[in-house]
DNA sequence: CCGTAAACTGACCGACAGTCAGTAGATTCA
DNA sequence: TGAATCTACTGACTGTCGGTCAGTTTACGG
């Protein structure tokens, strides 16, 4: 009775389909100016069709976001696999961070844009629930690594774990926000927010660190800014 | 000739009583959801009217957070003036920010959702130009200030003044947005995200100061926490 | 009191999210 | 095989809303 699982699986199939074609469309016009119609179309379907799938416009949006987390999720995941000193995974999770914001900058807005309790209202329990478990599996790599950099005796334990990746978070993002919506402005000003950016992080970090933890960074820092 | 000048007077009345009321509406329905109808009901004007004042909804709701940006100027104008130390007015200007999030939580909001493109595509030139300035004359209170430490000697010479405000910014602002969005997540994960908004920028706040600047500002922080 | 200009109106338009009665095609069963 | 049933899909239709504009009202000047 391989029946019932073939329909499975070209429902999921279809989900995908519908998720690509607004995923063009999304990107292109954005939210408000996107149309169901057109995402309809470009997916060669009804628009009834598109609501058999999914609840709302926004549910839809929400779907392609989650595509977005996946590659940041890898990204990050990548940068904290552990090769490297902790310290390094750190920096490597802000650099991830931004190499998702440079090479998937559509992604990026939309994941910006989402979290907007007007867009919420339209979204399924179910689409914000595996949003949530989305976001809460990409802190959880940076949580986990900060304690591990704390029982290592590297990053003073006085700082809670969550609330020194917060920290670095918000850094990040507000920077990011600003260079990707505000960019012309602060060019005219002589302001090098990507720079800024670096620095900002790595200073956080480091302020958050024991001795030991900038004893065992600071070479590494200084061995990079000769090679540049 | 009073006649032109009454009725620009007028005129410049009818604007405010727009916003007045565009300004009830949508702050409890959120830009998507408000109704031009609806503003114009509570106007006691036709909706046609609206349109003669301003150029589309988007315009309007510009206009309605240029009020709260108003608001914000003038808590930081008054804690930047000069009657404290500068380090002091520093840290009175992410207080400013702060009170600015708590007592006007709704300009807040709509202030944040308007930095974004679908919006601004909406948005008449003069509109646009008239928030630029405004914006500007926030930023450049906080950039005289730092300038003002750097000369005392209070702030290292090395970090540019508009690099460490908008650091100082960057935290504050991705923090607010997670208090104001996010904050039943943090609190469930026993976060109370206020205090590390605080902790945050007390921290940047020193890690930027000279020495002497540390000196200054340290017994001042200390008396502060005894006092509490 | 009339002519003109400015302010205002609200019926109307096009666009769009979302619905649902109906259709086509696959699957099951006699 | 063919009838019955079930499932996926369709697209015309509805209600809503942003924006427009021909026409009306009001205010002013001569």
């Amino acid at each position: 009775m391989g029946i019932i699982e073939r329909k499975e699986r070209e429902k999921e199939q279809r989900r995908e389909e519908i998720i690509s074609a607004a995923e063009k469309v999304f990107m292109e016009k954005g939210l408000p100016a996107a149309t169901m119609d057109e995402i309809a179309e470009l997916a060669e379907l009804s628009k009834g069709t598109l609501y058999l799938y999914y609840k709302s416009k926004e549910d839809l949006y929400v779907a392609v976001t989650m595509r977005g987390g996946e590659i940041l999720y890898k990204l990050m995941a990548e940068a904290t696999s552990p090769q490297k000193p902790v310290l390094e995974r750190i920096k490597g999770l802000g650099d991830a961070y931004f190499e998702f914001f440079q090479k998937h900058r559509q992604y990026f807005r939309m994941y910006r844009y989402m979290d907007n309790p007007q867009v919420h209202k339209q979204v399924s329990e179910e689409m914000l629930g595996a949003c949530k478990a989305k976001d809460q599996r990409i802190w959880n790599l940076g949580v986990n690594l900060m304690q591990q950099a704390i029982d290592e005796g590297l990053i003073q334990s006085r700082v809670a774990p969550v609330e020194a990746i917060v920290m670095l978070w918000a850094i990040s993002d507000a920077m990011m926000r600003q260079i990707d919506g505000n960019s012309d402005y602060w060019k005219q000003l002589n302001v090098d927010l990507e720079s800024t950016l670096k620095r900002s992080y790595e200073f956080i970090l480091e302020g958050m660190m024991t001795k030991k933890g900038k004893h065992k960074f600071q070479p590494l820092k200084t061995a990079e800014e000769i090679a540049s």
